[in-house]
DNA sequence: AATGGTGCCAACCGCATCTAT
DNA sequence: CATAGATGCGGTTGGCACCAT
């Protein structure tokens, strides 16, 4: 079988990259630039699927990348935004410069994950003896781009954001449901959301556990508690 | 020195979504 | 509108390095 590259061999090199290919796959982005990663084993020469050519790229050769541990301020941003849109990694690396979605993913799960995890265990006693808290957890909903638009400006109009505690948390239940149900167009539209979120807001941390919503504002914290009859989304549709 | 356990991280895989036709 | 191909994402795995026994 002939490869698109003009090697013949009948099998994908997949596992670790030498710095050959490493090489081959810069020259190949400086020449043709990042995108279009169907022509990559086309073009550069390598014998390389194209979504282990952007993968390698992404992680590893992309300029700028951060290498090493990270700072204090890195993994409270992280902690902060886990909390906000949960396992979304790329949007999570997105506003921590010079980190990746794997990166931050994996810094999750061995640092985070494993320690909750026996944190948990150890606590696991502890909390049977506390009485019963009803949980309630936001219900999966796709939000057309309408809907996304119209619950955006309506509160941007408003100049009020969060007014009640059932606002809070319909307010934070819009920022954790619109973040990119489509990831590869929208993201970029929600990152805007999250940029302009930031900026107006500062620091704003929600948990979902417990329905608790936790807002820094000029220093202080309100901390609101949800009756379960309280906990409904309003979302309009469109 | 040999072996086994553990943590870390690069890379792979399957799937969801987008885009072009 | 339907479909195929391209892209990007999160979950998972494989292999290496390090440490304890």
């Amino acid at each position: 079988m002939i490869r698109p590259n003009g090697n013949t061999s009948s099998v994908l090199r997949k596992g670790a990259w030498t710095t050959e290919e490493d090489m081959l796959l810069k020259n190949y982005i400086e020449k043709y630039g990042e995108g279009r990663w169907h022509l990559v084993p086309l073009k550069s020469g390598l014998n390389r699927c194209r979504k282990s050519c952007r993968l390698r790229w992404l992680n590893y050769l992309r300029p700028n990348l951060k290498r090493g541990d990270f700072a204090e301020d890195e993994i409270d941003l992280i902690h902060r935004l886990h909390k906000l849109l949960g396992n979304r990694w790329a949007l999570i690396a997105g506003r921590i410069p010079g980190r990746t979605a794997n990166d931050v993913k994996n810094y999750w799960n061995t640092h985070v994950r494993s320690r909750s995890k026996r944190e948990k265990e150890l606590n696991n006693h502890e909390r049977s003896q506390q009485p019963m808290v009803p949980v309630i957890r936001p219900q999966p909903r796709t939000l057309s781009k309408k809907s996304y638009m119209h619950a955006h400006t309506e509160r941007h109009d408003s100049g009020n954001l969060i007014t009640s505690s059932n606002d809070s948390l319909s307010y934070a239940y819009n920022i954790s449901q619109q973040i990119a149900p489509s990831p590869q167009v929208s993201d970029n539209k929600n990152n805007d959301y999250l940029d302009e979120l930031f900026e107006d807001y500062g620091d704003l941390n929600v948990e979902w556990e417990g329905l608790r919503v936790t807002e820094q504002e000029d220093g202080q914290n309100n901390f609101f508690k949800f009756p379960i009859d309280d906990a409904i989304w309003d979302i309009p549709d469109s």
